[in-house]
DNA sequence: GCGATATCAGGGTT
DNA sequence: CAACCCTGATATCG
């Protein structure tokens, strides 16, 4: 229940993170944080060591002032967090969390193991190199060593996706074994440490390495069937993968990246709004017919991050005359993170992603064939989902910024993919989502055309399962008993 | 064109 | 309150 709450809290700070980025504001990591902070929205201000409820392990931050909001890690840039205890005869310091940023790659190939250096004894430009002090966090850690505290260890890795940035890794607590001095390559003495993870927590760096190997060499996926199951429909392969049973594979279907529209279901009776640009669109541009349409702002960021849920998104389409690179065109794009499709455990298929993915960042549309009438059909995890886009509207509309929009939706549109589809119909249900379905719409040819697309709803480290609500049971449709397992379950789904 | 390096504006804790 | 610190975005160089 309260990591419930925490978790929600922590999602709504990205909201208000997500609207600065919106802004054309330099480091809109710090100034939303400060924002955050003055208002006294963050959890866990006291230091603590062990575990920060709230969060868990595998859980991945984009900033380091997340891992201050959130109290996991209280420095905004120091890598060793301290606090002070009363012992019997003086106050001592006692580490509470280290932030590993990989700038002194150990070569450890056990993930288990990290080798730390301490602070201090700079070496950077104005500033003579010098020994390194037993003070602070160095002091803290040799304590820490000697009593025998745990400590969260969070490892900073490179981001694949952007190079320049780092995504940081809860990988749980770990004991500090020894220390020890030895000379930089200044010539200064500098200290380290060996740190050790606890057994018996579950796996977190250890993912990352095992997505990094199987990207290096799909054939050391263990129960891989498939090397990519939409035959190159995609731009990047998605495996399909039994480590659990015996099955060889979902139910037969075709693998179609796009939405295979019925004539009835083109919205041609919209009004036209399609662009001028000739570049890439620009935010707040009020010649631009797209973003006037969408309020005037971009609904994305970044490299396709959705900054709020609406209504309804309007896209540039493929007759709008901006360029190819214009950012919002994101649900036309193709898949951006690499996906499998696995067997689960009592839940058929599912769907996950070797990447970690971004709160807000695009995962996939829906695809399959739109019809403007429900099919019939049992609901199960063969494929045959139903999806009725006049009730995302109200599913959604809570959290909408521009409640003013117009929305036009004449039909009910119905997506099903039981015989044509992508990887969106693998996606199971859970009443506690990480992602969250979006309508979309995009002219081509004076021709209105309506996508549903899902976005990560918070950040989602690789190998989660990707989940959505599958919406509430409606009289005459076929209950689930649902396994969600979230302590939020309703117990059932459509 | 890319990766490595420089520069710059910063925030929280002590 | 200034010093400390394994920041993060952008510009520049090789």
């Amino acid at each position: 229940m309260r990591f419930d709450a925490l978790r929600r809290k922590v999602g709504q700070l990205e909201d208000v993170k997500d609207s600065q980025h919106n802004g054309n504001a330099k480091r809109a990591d710090l100034k939303a944080s400060a924002i955050l902070m003055s208002n006294s929205i963050r959890t866990n201000t006291k230091k603590r060591t062990g575990h920060v409820p709230g969060v868990e392990i595998g859980d991945i931050f984009f900033f380091r002032m997340e891992m201050c909001l959130v109290g996991l890690h209280a420095q905004s840039m120091a890598g060793i967090d301290y606090l002070i205890v009363r012992g019997d005869r003086e106050e001592e310091p006692l580490a509470t969390s280290i932030v590993s940023s990989g700038y002194y790659d150990n070569a450890a190939d056990d993930t288990d193991i990290l080798i730390y250096s301490g602070h201090g004894g700079s070496s950077n430009k104005n500033k003579e190199a010098s020994d390194q002090k037993l003070v602070r966090g160095n002091l803290a850690l040799e304590r820490s060593l000697q009593k025998g505290n745990e400590v969260r260890v969070i490892r900073g890795l490179k981001d694949a996706n952007s190079p320049t940035t780092k995504i940081y890794v809860y990988d749980g607590l770990y004991t500090i074994q020894e220390s020890w001095v030895e000379k930089a390559k200044t010539g200064c003495n500098i200290f380290k440490y060996k740190i050790v993870r606890m057994s018996g927590q579950p796996g977190a760096f250890s993912v990352w390495k095992s997505v990094a190997q199987w990207k290096e060499s799909v054939s050391s996926r263990v129960g891989l069937i498939l090397h990519d199951l939409t035959l190159a429909a995609e731009t990047i392969p998605v495996a399909l993968v039994n480590d659990v049973d015996g099955e060889r594979g979902p139910t037969c279907f075709t693998y179609l990246a796009s939405v295979r529209y019925s004539k009835s279901f083109k919205l041609s009776h919209q009004t036209s709004f399609g662009c001028n640009c000739r570049n890439a669109c620009q935010s707040g541009d009020e010649n631009c017919a797209c973003m006037t349409k969408n309020g005037g702002q971009t609904p994305y960021i970044g490299n396709g991050v959705l900054v709020c849920r609406k209504p309804l998104v309007y896209e540039c389409g493929p007759t709008c005359p901006c360029t190819a690179n214009c950012k919002n065109r994101v649900s036309q794009t193709g898949l951006k993170v690499h996906l499998e499709v696995f067997k689960t455990k009592d839940r058929g298929w599912g769907l996950r992603s070797w990447d970690p993915i971004r709160a807000g960042t695009f995962i996939c549309i829906y695809a399959g064939e739109a019809t403007n009438k429900a099919i019939s059909g049992e609901v199960g995890d063969s494929g045959d989902y139903v999806f009725d886009t006049t009730r995302v509207y109200d599913s959604f509309r809570w959290n909408c910024e521009h409640t003013n929009e117009e929305y036009d939706m004449p039909y009910p549109l119905v997506i099903s993919a039981k015989n044509v589809g992508n990887v969106a119909r693998f996606m199971n249900h859970s009443c506690e989502p990480n992602t969250f379905w979006q309508p979309v719409v995009y002219e081509n040819n004076s021709e209105t055309y309506l996508n549903v697309a899902f976005f990560a709803m918070r950040h989602i480290p690789p190998m989660t399962e990707l989940t959505y609500d599958y919406g509430t049971p409606r009289a005459g449709h076929g209950r689930m008993r649902c396994l969600c397992g979230s302590t939020r379950c309703k117990g059932y789904f459509v």
